[in-house]
RNA sequence: GCUCGAGUGGUGGAAUUGGUAGACACGUUGGACUUAAAAUCCAAUGGACAUUAGUCCGUAUGGGUUCAAGUCCCAUCUCGAGUACCA
């Protein structure tokens, strides 16, 4: 009988789905009393072109791996599902009117059938796709746990909104440690009671971790959406290469910038690729350094009153208000006294003016050493919070901190006063306004070497400082670059530009003015978007002042900056820099920091690259938000009416006045009475009220599905306490690179929250993650001669100019000779062109691309299953090399492995006329080391995930047991075990033919015994000088004296050495000997 | 530019803590079987020289450490991936 896969592929894949062979059982059923191991495979999308040959790559693996852990006793969750939601069923729709929904499920039973037919063991009872309500329910649901979350520094976690209310109703928001917006205001305990419900919202919303709010994002016109940060590959969408511009929309927006450090830390606690790691190292962006505040010096050098004394900091009415500040110093109230007493007798290091005028309000107290204010309130206040805020907030614009007392505190309880005093200006660097520019710098030691301060053109403080001189230049300049898009603004880094806004800035240390520059390399969304430029130790400041003729003071001991400029740290001593001189760059760094700190201007501070993440798209085919908007305030709709559905719409595309297509449903609005989705018709604005029209990302659905696969069909939680407990994480992680800083990273923030809010026992999912690599593909070319037109074998061109064009692979055979009637057919336009043919074939070039349609390199796998079977391709792809590397793609070597599965059957039937033979004979010594050595190198090599190898070790080993003549059951038994993860068909097949009713999937892996590899003798390499000259046998359990004693007795010895007397003989037992001379 | 990874026959790739370089396949060549083809089986296959015996050279390049280096160290080159003015 012959190896016939197709039948017994098909048997035992219906076998498997018959008797829900691979079922994981939860706790509670069967087997839920074994250890669990979670293998999962990245989430894949539905494309409409089916799989290629690259995708089944990881999922091999995974499937070799969850198969060879069931052998192992393991009660394995191997699931799968689709990541379902995206843009091209929606593109789709556009085009041609199909509903997203129809081209969704069209697609994935393609993919099933592929699926199944590779044989792979997933848990189909599992599945989930994003875009089923029952599952986007849960993604909804997450998002209200987001909106109804903060993140609190001290407890470094998020916590429950509701804990920050109650300290806002009764401390106010003073000491709160939270991660928020940067322009929060301050507002005591009675402000906040006092606040109207829609006021308060705005403020809660500036703490939530998910949050709506006027962002600058990236907006793609060709797509009609906005795209995250990782979306964009080079300066133009990831999906279609179309331009991409910034433009400030409300959207929803992510707080994953809260997570920042922990998402770093959490790096080193998994088992992850180190390129992985590094490009979410690189994402997030950290660097240590300190923020240093440099006043404005309102005039350029030597106009007006640059001489006017700091503390001068009235506005334009001053001569009015001086009296009433006189006469209020002389009158202050019980609290003033009490608290200015101890303001004066500078308690707290600091110090403070009273009833002191800033701009053109008189403040109680002020230190405008750290830009504090100190203000204390009658009851009087109560009735003016509007009035209060108003000023508080042209306060905060000028750069002050505000900080509101009420009397009774004062009196009451002075100390506590007193301790939030300090607090703040311990914390207190100055927000930047119109009196400072902050900056961040990493090289806070080389703070002497400023000669100008860079500001990003959309800086906001541009505007106010350009005086009338300059405005001219500084406009043209602005509008420039406002022109330039991304794209040229990347591809064009060599262009230095820029121009002087007339302003100076007042350097800490010095008091030397600073002149003000405005330049494109200053990124506005990076840092304060402004620098402190030290062109002797930056090469872009370098290059800037070298272009604007710019000072370049050296600040470095004995290096040269004539050339370029020193940015090495480690080298670096400072000079010429008063206090810093002579202090390498670490200790230079913390002595800067720490006299900036004295001087109020700078503390050090760490920094992240990472943005916060938007997530409202303007697109159809994605998870509708739970939610509708009050007042244009946003509110959350009550998890228990979960899921909203999507809408139908008529069109996928935006409405006519802009709005995302959802605004084309005209049933989407919210009953806050029926709780039920009614007809916009009916919104009144009371009860009924408008939903929101945007959807969300690709990646909210695949950011727990993990965890989901654990209890996919519970309808009252995201999974039970008992199923996560029992499953916990992802034990192995397959698939592709391009994650990195999309699904895997967001999908480990999410797991920080759940883990934050206790729904989740681990705060990293996946412990360990493989990358698989790419296949890639083989394209063909046919080269079209310039002008004549005609079509010219590779090896003809000579040359000549030609035009390479593609053609599809499935036209050329192993030797790269071209099917030319084929492709004339393929390809009309060359119906008629003359073929210059060599030795009477057309030979094609060849050229490894990425495989793609358009490429016309796309091999499709069924064609291979059809040839050699699922079991001869999942050993191919395997053996073309490893995971991790990406290969490309060849048909060529796909017959090798097919013969081995040949000969394996061959091995199980070698009776008559090929029939089935097993014998009860004991093995030789031979045949059980064969078996044992095999045994012993796969598990080795699974548990490294070196599948190649193995695939190698089954056909040496067919190949020894072939020749052993072998049919022992002692033997030919195991043997089937170790190859049934890599090919399960076969692997079955021979298990029921050896008499087995039930199927291979969790017999006991077979066990080493290292005694069958025992060995008495060993050919020793005998090398001279380190060069192997010839094998000899010598027994093992000699000694180092006696080898050599056998060596040096040995002809071949004594012919090698011609006579000469061997200086050193190094003797390895067991491996080697070299003789040296 | 920076970061990371990789360079081994005609090809995909093996090679344990440094210890016989090229396992296992593909391809190629020759042979067996066959009317023929397919399938199968056998043999050879890193390069150069040599009838044989054998000799020399070989893991991107140049150095180094070592009895011994594909493996460790230094420098250089090439390719791939990621990143893009990150202060």
């Amino acid at each position: 009988m012959s190896y016939d896969f197709r039948s017994i592929e098909e048997k035992w894949q219906k076998h498997w789905a018959d008797n829900k062979t691979f079922k994981a059982a939860n706790p509670g059923s069967a087997g839920s009393e074994k250890k669990k191991f979670y293998v999962l495979d990245m989430f894949p999308y539905p494309s409409g072109a089916g799989l290629h040959v690259g995708h089944p790559l990881g999922y091999i693996a995974s499937d070799i791996y969850a198969r060879y852990k069931r052998h192992k006793g393991f009660n394995v969750l191997h699931p799968q599902g689709y990541d379902s939601f995206g843009l091209p069923a929606e593109q789709y729709a556009i085009q041609t009117g199909q509903h997203p929904a129809i081209t969704t499920e069209e697609n994935i039973k393609t993919y099933r059938r592929q699926l199944d037919q590779l044989g792979f063991s997933f848990d189909w009872s599992r599945e989930v796709r994003t875009s089923d309500p029952k599952y986007y329910k849960w993604t909804q649901w997450i998002f209200i746990q987001l909106f109804n979350s903060w993140y609190n520094i001290e407890s470094d976690k998020a916590e429950d909104i509701s804990t920050l209310i109650a300290v806002f109703s009764s401390d106010g928001n003073a000491n709160v440690k939270a991660v928020c917006d940067d322009d929060i205001i301050a507002f005591s305990a009675a402000d906040w009671n006092n606040f109207s419900s829609k006021k308060q919202q705005e403020i809660l919303l500036q703490y939530r971790l998910t949050y709506l709010a006027e962002t600058e994002v990236n907006w793609c016109p060709a797509l009609g959406t906005v795209l995250a940060n990782d979306e964009i590959v080079n300066g133009v969408s990831e999906r279609g290469g179309h331009p991409v511009i910034r433009k400030k929309m409300t959207q929803w927006s992510m707080r994953i910038s809260a997570y920042a450090q922990r998402l770093l830390d959490g790096l080193n606690t998994i088992d992850w690729p180190q390129p992985l790691k590094d490009s979410q190292t690189n994402w997030i962006g950290r660097s240590q350094g300190a923020s240093v505040t440099f006043p404005i010096l309102a005039f350029p050098e030597g106009e007006g009153n640059s001489t006017r004394p700091k503390y001068m900091t009235g506005g334009n009415n001053s001569h009015l208000l001086l009296e009433r500040a006189k006469e209020m110093r002389n009158k202050p109230t019980e609290a003033e006294a009490v608290l200015w007493e101890c303001l004066k007798s500078k308690k707290l290091e600091s110090k403070f003016r009273r009833q002191h005028l800033i701009d053109d309000y008189i403040v109680d107290f002020v230190c405008l050493s750290k830009n504090l204010i100190i203000e204390v309130d009658g009851a009087i206040h109560d009735s003016q919070i509007e009035q209060d805020n108003a000023r508080t907030q042209v306060l905060n614009g000028l750069g002050f901190d505000v900080v509101r007392f009420r009397n009774e505190e004062v009196i009451g309880d002075i100390d506590t006063v007193l301790a939030a005093i300090t607090d703040h200006l311990k914390s207190s660097v100055p927000p930047m306004g119109d009196r400072g520019i902050t900056v961040f710098t990493t090289r806070p030691d080389t703070i002497f070497g400023v000669s100008f301060m860079t500001l990003a053109p959309e800086h906001e403080l541009v505007a106010k400082i350009t005086t009338a001189a300059q405005k001219a230049e500084v406009e043209a300049y602005i509008e420039a670059t406002a022109k330039r898009s991304e794209r040229d603004r990347m591809a064009d880094v060599k262009t230095i530009s820029g121009a002087f806004t007339g302003a100076y800035a007042e350097h800490p240390f010095t008091k030397e003015p600073i002149p003000i520059w405005i330049g494109d390399y200053v990124l506005a969304g990076y840092g304060t978007g402004a620098v402190m430029s030290v062109p002797c130790g930056d090469q872009r400041d370098y290059d800037f002042a070298k272009h604007f003729n710019i000072p370049i003071p050296n600040v470095f001991e004995g290096i040269d900056i004539s050339e370029e400029a020193f940015a090495d740290k480690e080298k670096t001593v400072i000079a010429n820099s008063d206090f810093l001189n002579g202090l390498p760059y670490k200790k230079a760094v913390k002595t800067a920091i720490y006299e900036l700190e004295k001087l109020g201007q700078g503390k050090g501070k760490i920094n992240y690259r990472l943005r916060d993440a938007v997530f409202s798209r303007q697109r159809y085919w994605g998870e509708p938000f739970p939610v509708y908007y009050v007042d244009g305030m946003p509110q959350m709709i009550a998890t228990e009416h979960l899921p909203i559905t999507l809408p139908e719409v008529e069109k996928y595309l935006p409405t006519e006045t802009g709005e995302p297509p959802l605004g084309n449903a005209t049933t989407w609005a919210w009953d806050t009475v029926a709780n039920k989705v009614v007809a916009n018709s009916e919104i009144n604005n009371k009860t009924v009220w408008p939903l929101e029209l945007n959807t969300m990302p690709g990646w909210a659905g695949s950011s727990q599905y993990f965890n989901r696969y654990m209890d996919p069909e519970n309808e009252d939680a995201i999974f039970s306490e008992e199923a996560i407990n029992y499953w916990q994480d992802v034990d192995l992680y397959i698939g592709g690179s391009e994650h990195a800083t999309g699904h895997l990273l967001y999908s480990r923030f999410w797991q920080k929250f759940m883990f934050d809010r206790g729904y989740v026992p681990r705060d990293e999912f996946a412990k360990k993650l493989i990358n698989q690599g790419m296949i890639t593909g083989t394209s063909a070319f046919v080269y079209r001669e310039d002008g004549t037109g005609n079509v010219i074998s590779k090896n003809l061109i000579n040359g000549k100019s030609v035009i390479p064009i593609h053609a599809d692979v499935s036209l050329v055979n192993a030797s790269d000779e071209l099917d030319v009637e084929g492709f004339k057919n393929w390809q009309k336009d060359y119906k008629n062109s003359e073929f210059i043919l060599e030795d009477g074939k057309y030979i094609v070039g060849r050229e490894v691309e990425k495989m793609s349609k358009s490429k016309y390199n796309v091999v499709n796998p069924d064609a291979i299953c059809e040839e050699y079977g699922a079991d001869s391709l999942r050993l191919y792809e395997m053996f073309l090399g490893p995971l991790e590397q990406s290969k490309p793609w060849n048909t060529a070597g796909i017959t090798g492995v097919h013969s081995f599965l040949k000969k394996l059957w061959k091995l199980y039937h070698s009776g008559a006329n090929s029939s089935f033979v097993i014998s009860d004979a004991t093995p030789t010594k031979d045949s059980y080391k064969t078996l044992h050595k095999t045994i012993k190198k796969v598990e080795e090599d699974i548990e490294n995930f070196s599948f190649n190898t193995s695939v190698s070790t089954f056909m040496i080993c067919v190949n020894e047991l072939t020749a052993q003549k072998c049919t022992s059951r002692e033997i030919l038994e195991p043997l089937a075990v170790l190859v049934s993860p890599y090919a399960p068909h076969i692997a079955e097949e021979l298990w029921s033919k050896l008499g087995h009713n039930e199927s291979i999937s969790t017999v006991d892996f077979p066990k080493f015994e290292a005694s069958y590899l025992v060995e008495s003798s060993k050919k020793y390499p005998i090398s001279f000088n380190g060069k192997m000259k010839f094998t000899m046998e010598l027994p093992l359990d000699l000694s180092k004296e006696e080898i050599e004693t056998a060596v040096m007795a040995h002809e071949k010895t004594q012919q090698q050495l011609q006579g000469r007397e061997p200086k050193k003989v190094i003797v390895v037992p067991g491996k080697i000997v070299n003789i040296v001379g």
